[in-house]
DNA sequence: TATTTTCTATTCAAATTTGAATAGATATAA
DNA sequence: TTATATCTATTCAAATTTGAATAGAAAATA
């Protein structure tokens, strides 16, 4: 699954209203193009569906400042908030790199304890990962690219390096860094 | 670029002459899974697309050892032995996971020397992504995801990785391990 | 003031990917 | 022997993604 409907309803939600141009600049802005590679046409893909299915809806922006062309702006209805919980909740799971960096772009937005939660059931599928992939046996002179031990290990080496990486992130988390849902000042 | 259209050149070049299903079953054994995700679906479209392309002919296969349902068999033709070469190229230069992994699977099909320079130029690009991530300023209370600490850093952090397993890889070339093209016994 | 460039904003056809359905052949169990 | 499951093999509609084109408005330049 890509990430385009996480971060599409994860920028219209943080800016309360806005168009596709307006979720295309923060994307950019958020040199999100090192982590993920969402071209215009899939952000206005995303938001014809997503309104399509009542999780964003046309709204008439209050702000007369319009440069341009005519645009349309969204806000999220309740369903579509749901939905971005789900999507974020799934994304912090996920080992695969685009999701997770999206994840971590809103984790903010929920419970620093969901978050840890998340991050543990994470954590322990990397782990159970790595070590299966340490299993895995390899020939010096593969018969076959699934015992080739550059891939292997290359694999191997990643999954390890995303342990440490997600250790390190929940450590942050147990020292109290940066402000989530139910963090009182 | 998805890598399906290397991975199914490289699949039937390395069978000879082979079918979609082939393919996938290879495919499966080689636990592509892992690093790739590609569909049936998906190895058809590609295969009807080489064969429109002239990348890929029909042909007899000479084994009458069928097992269910009417199948199409293929080779390659000059042109996708060409084809194959150049994308296997640039998979080599990429620093996309599926990429870097079809590369390597096939990456005994180049010379030695040639692998080790397309290898060379990925090394010296991941090393200037990994400079450049560390000059990207963070906040400790992010205002936007382009300057979150845990997002920079995760990149930041793979990055150097990536050049890590570069170097590795680049290493056992140079011990002379595997048998590459221009290798003689 | 006319022209060109740049920024804002979206649309659309074409290509690709997904997910599920279809279907033949062989093996297994009742 | 008959039903059922499993393996072989492909097809197809629907969903998504890409890449390029379109177009209005403002800024820059000649």
């Amino acid at each position: 699954m890509s990430s385009v409907r996480l971060l599409v309803l994860g920028t219209i939600r943080r800016r309360g209203v806005t168009h596709g141009y307006g979720v295309h600049q923060d994307l950019t802005a958020w040199r999100a193009e090192t982590w993920t590679n969402i071209k215009p046409g899939s952000i206005y893909h995303a938001m014809d569906k997503l309104a399509a299915q009542g999780l964003i809806r046309a709204e008439d922006s209050g702000d007369p400042v319009k440069r341009g062309p005519a645009r349309t702006e969204y806000t999220l209805t309740p369903d579509g908030e749901a939905e971005f919980k789900t999507l974020l909740e799934s994304a912090l799971k996920s080992n695969e790199f685009q999701q997770m960096a999206a994840g971590i772009a809103f984790m903010e937005t929920l419970s620093r304890t969901q978050v840890i939660a998340l991050l543990e059931e994470r954590l322990a599928a990397q782990e159970a990962s790595a070590v299966f992939l340490r299993t895995l046996p390899t020939e010096s002179q593969p018969s076959d690219p699934s015992k080739h031990p550059e891939l292997v290990g290359m694999w191997a080496g990643y999954m390890e390096h995303a342990v440490t990486a997600t250790r390190r992130l929940l450590q942050s988390l147990h020292d109290g860094k940066y402000t989530f849902a139910d963090d009182v000042e």
